[in-house]
DNA sequence: ATCTTAACGGAACCAGTCTCCCATTAAGGG
DNA sequence: CCCTTAATGGGAGACTGGTTCCGTTAAGAT
C-alpha cells in the first residue's frame, strides 16, 4: 500500500528506476544485506525499518520512501534472490539429480543463516499479497531451472513420456518445506533421500503426466 | 517472553491457572474467538491486543497480562485447536480413507476463514519458538488421530507390513501444505487426489518402511 | 564544466502500542 | 453466607515505530 501511495501522489515513477547510477544502487545493496542479516538473526517480527537504516548506514527516510514497510524489504529482497540464480545439477540419472536437489533444498532450509531467511520470508508472504507473488514467482523460477533436468530423464526413459517437471519437483520439496515450515520437525537427510525415492515412485507409476 | 515475566515476578502462577471458574473461562472463550476472527478478515500482521480486547468485550489490561503479545494469542488459540478434535474417517479402503483426508485438509486451507486462520498461525509460528512448538504438537495431534487409518490398511495388506503411518500421512499433507504456505499456489481438488495417489505409490513401493 | 533535478539524509513531529497503577468484581474455601 | 484474594478493568503516561519537512548531494544530460 506504501507502493501505491507515493506512485498516486506528484512522483513520476518509484524512486529507483529513473536515476539508478551508483549511489542509488549502492543504497539498494546495503539495505537488502542489512535485511537479510536482521532477518537471519532476529526474524521477520523483529524486521524494524530503523535499525535497517542505521545498520545499513543510510537514511531512515531513504528506507521508508523506497520500501515502505517491513514486507516491503523482504518482498525486494525476495526479488533480488530471484536474480541471482544458480544451474541445475547434471549427474547423468534423473535420481541423482533429483538428491542433489533435495539436498541442496535441505542444506539451505538447514543452514542458520538461510534457514532462517526463508522462515522470515514465508511469514512475510503469510501477512502480505505482493509478498506472496514475490515468493510465487520466486519459486516458479527455481522449479524452471530445474526442468530440463526432469525433461531428460524422461527422454532417457526413466520416467513416462508426458511427465509435468515441475510437478515432480514440486514433490520432491514438498515433503521438506512441510516440515519445516508447518510441522516444524527436523529436515534431515534421512527425510530428503525419502522425498526423493517417493516421488520417483510415484513419477514412473505415471502419477505426475500431464492431464 | 512476557510469559516469563510474570512468572519471575511476585505471581505464584500464571494467570488463569488457579481460579478457572467461570468468568476466567468465559473471558479465554471470547478473547480466542475474537483473535480467530480477527485472523480472518485482517491476518496476523494485523493482529492488535488492544482490538482484541475491545471485540471480545474485555479489558486490554486482562489481554496483555494474560497472553503478553500477538504471538501469545496464537499459541494459546493453536492450543485451543488442538484440543478439539474431530475424527478420522472410516470408508474400508485406505485410498478412500486418504482421499478423505486430503479433502479435509484442502477444504480447510481453502475456506476464506480456516485459511487465513492457518496462514496466520504459520506466520506466527515462524516468529516465535514456543508457537513453533504449540504448532508442531497440533500437528503431532492431528496425525495421531489418523494413524489407525493407515495402520488398518496396512493390516488389511493394502501397503507393506511396517509402513510407518504418520510418515505417509505427511506425505499425503505435505503437497497440499507446501502450496498453501509457500509457492502460494491454488490447492484445487486435482492437487488433492494427486498427493493421495502419489503417497500411495510410493507406500507400495515400501519407501515408508520404519527404519 | 555546468546545470537540472532525482534521490538522499537529519531532525522534528505524530500516532498507535504497550505498561503500570490502583480500584472493582467474583471464584473458591470455610 | 461471608471472607480472602485471584483475576479483571479503566485510564494515564511512556515508548517505539512510522511520517513529514526541507535542506543537501550527486546522477545524468548538455
Amino acid at each position: 500500500m506504501e507502493q501505491e501511495t507515493h506512485l498516486t501522489e506528484s512522483q513520476p515513477a518509484s524512486p529507483g528506476t529513473l536515476r539508478p547510477g551508483g549511489r542509488t544502487a549502492k543504497v539498494r545493496r546495503a539495505v537488502l544485506d542489512a535485511t537479510q542479516d536482521a532477518l537471519a538473526d532476529a526474524g521477520f517480527h523483529a524486521l524494524n525499518m530503523d535499525r535497517i537504516a542505521a545498520t545499513a548506514g543510510v537514511g531512515k527516510t531513504t528506507v521508508y520512501r523506497r520500501w515502505g514497510s517491513p514486507v516491503g524489504l523482504v518482498t525486494d529482497l525476495l526479488h533480488d534472490m530471484a536474480e541471482q540464480s544458480l544451474p541445475a545439477s547434471d549427474t547423468g540419472s534423473l535420481a541423482g539429480d533429483l538428491r542433489t536437489n533435495a539436498e541442496l533444498v535441505r542444506a539451505t532450509l538447514t543452514d542458520a543463516r538461510m534457514g532462517a531467511v526463508f522462515r522470515a520470508v514465508i511469514a512475510a508472504a503469510a501477512c502480505d499479497e505482493d509478498c506472496a507473488r514475490a515468493l510465487a514467482d520466486f519459486y516458479r523460477t527455481r522449479l524452471g531451472e530445474w526442468a530440463p533436468v526432469v525433461a531428460k530423464g524422461a527422454a532417457r526413459g526413466e520416467i513416462p513420456a508426458g511427465t509435468d517437471p515441475t510437478e515432480l519437483l514440486r514433490a520432491v520439496s514438498a515433503p521438506l518445506y512441510y516440515r519445516f515450515a508447518v510441522t516444524r520437525e527436523e529436515v534431515t537427510a534421512d527425510v530428503a533421500e525419502r522425498a526423493v525415492t517417493a516421488a520417483l515412485a510415484a513419477a514412473r507409476d505415471g502419477v505426475f503426466i500431464r492431464a
